[in-house]
DNA sequence: TACGGCGTGTGGTCCGACCACACAAGCTAT
DNA sequence: ATAGCTTGTGTGGTCGGACCACACGCCGTA
């Protein structure tokens, strides 16, 4: 095992032994490469990883928000994966759009009808009513309304995964919008659309939801003609994406 | 951004010019560090990251396994993070069978039956008949026969979420196995059913497929004395998603 | 009492050094 | 001539120490 490997074995460890939970402070990196044995740069390396793989914070000064704290966030580390493996055309964004209906219409039929991310899903779609300032704007809110869908369902997993593979493919989904023949006309069927969705599971009427999200998602591709071969023109789309910190 | 971002920033453009692709060798670490104006302690930690994500692999030496090389392999990421967030008690094991549940069910419902995956499904079967080396060896064949499964579906991103998934859950798994009644009757219904999920795919009744599927693994935990509640309707989402237009 | 400077501990970055490793070229002994 | 050993070279892996920017909280001062 290389010594970077130590750290997250260790916190592992701890975790497990309940030592350590979500928000607890891990030592400073100098304590803990003492502690393990290891070098500062070693444990800053693992330190590293955590935090790629979503488990851990880091945060300069003193105080409250400073040093090393644990969290719970998976869709970070989903999230950068995903946006590196569709850019190295390791992963098609065919598959990428085939498993986000997956999960999303598994979601609509799972959303439990008192869930608070319900209450924000309406809220979006109000929003959008009200505020009419073009396609970039409504797919922003259109990938928060999903998003929130699919929390609603009570899988961290899943709702973690949904988030970060439309932000994999939130640039492609942009282009698309450029193909639509009409967008005010398309605008409308989808808010139309989300209505009946919200509508449905909140009525607890989750497999009609389901199938309404499968529709909703379809017709929209389908509208913005993706092409039959859609491999070749998805991969170069997804190119395109750059890392939002540049 | 810290200097080490700006290693998986730079790999991202290269990727996306396609000056780089899956099997390149990255510049030495020394070269990268002056090629990029930081020090190479922050090329490590960024080529940390990279590794962590499942898209490079480090090797030392020298030769064709030599250097850093870009791979593309997913479930890496996936596992780790899986892993630790698991242990964390922030992703509930039950949000993973679930997630396994519904991902399974999919790729038995979807996998083609001219993949060549299901070539090394049917051999692991044959070797699970064989060798009869305990539930640790059993295992260990059954998750690669899953594995198989979702790969014979053809989509790379649910492939290496269920072997992920799989990983994340694998001592759990075990751990069940210990509540057993009788191992070598549980062994021989589920090489039964094996081969019945199998023989479904091959003759490409994936519906069918999709309910052993979800009887199998359901019937595993029932076996095991795990409370399942919520997983019904698995099938009627999982036949019904695929990509528009293709 | 209000305020401002400063000590202290945090992560962030850098440097230079040495190690283990694996291959390839060249030397050596047969 | 060839098999086998030696050495050179470049790779990632690790280390220790140094300095920086930062943010908080203490404490002296007005």
């Amino acid at each position: 095992m290389r010594n970077h490997q130590v750290v997250s074995a260790w916190l592992e460890q701890e975790l497990a032994a309940g030592r350590l939970a979500i928000g607890s402070r891990l030592p400073g990196e100098r304590a803990m490469a003492e502690q393990l044995g290891i070098s500062r740069a070693s444990v800053r390396e693992g330190t590293r990883v955590l935090e790629a793989l979503g488990v851990v914070r880091a945060g300069v000064g003193s105080g409250p928000q400073a040093g090393t704290v644990i969290t719970g966030n998976p869709a970070l580390a989903l999230d950068s994966a995903l946006r590196l493996h569709v850019a190295s055309a390791h992963l098609p964004v065919k598959d990428v759009v085939e498993t986000r209906l997956l999960l999303e219409t598994w979601a609509a039929a799972h959303a439990s009808p008192d869930s608070p991310a319900l209450a924000r899903a309406a809220l979006l779609l109000d929003e959008m009513d009200q505020h009419d300032d073009g396609p970039d704007g409504f797919l922003e809110r259109d990938a928060l309304f999903h998003v929130a869908l699919a929390e609603a369902a009570g899988n961290v997993l899943i709702g973690a995964m949904m988030g970060s593979l439309r932000g994999s493919i939130a640039a492609y989904t942009q282009r698309l919008t450029a193909r639509l023949p009409d967008w005010s006309t398309t605008s409308d069927r989808l808010r139309t659309e989300h209505r009946a969705i919200l509508d449905a599971v909140l009525a607890g009427r989750g497999e009609t939801a389901a199938d309404l999200v499968r529709d909703h998602i379809e017709g929209f591709y389908r509208e913005a003609g993706v092409p039959r071969d859609a491999s070749d023109s998805f991969r170069r789309q997804a190119l395109s994406i750059t890392m939002p910190n540049t």
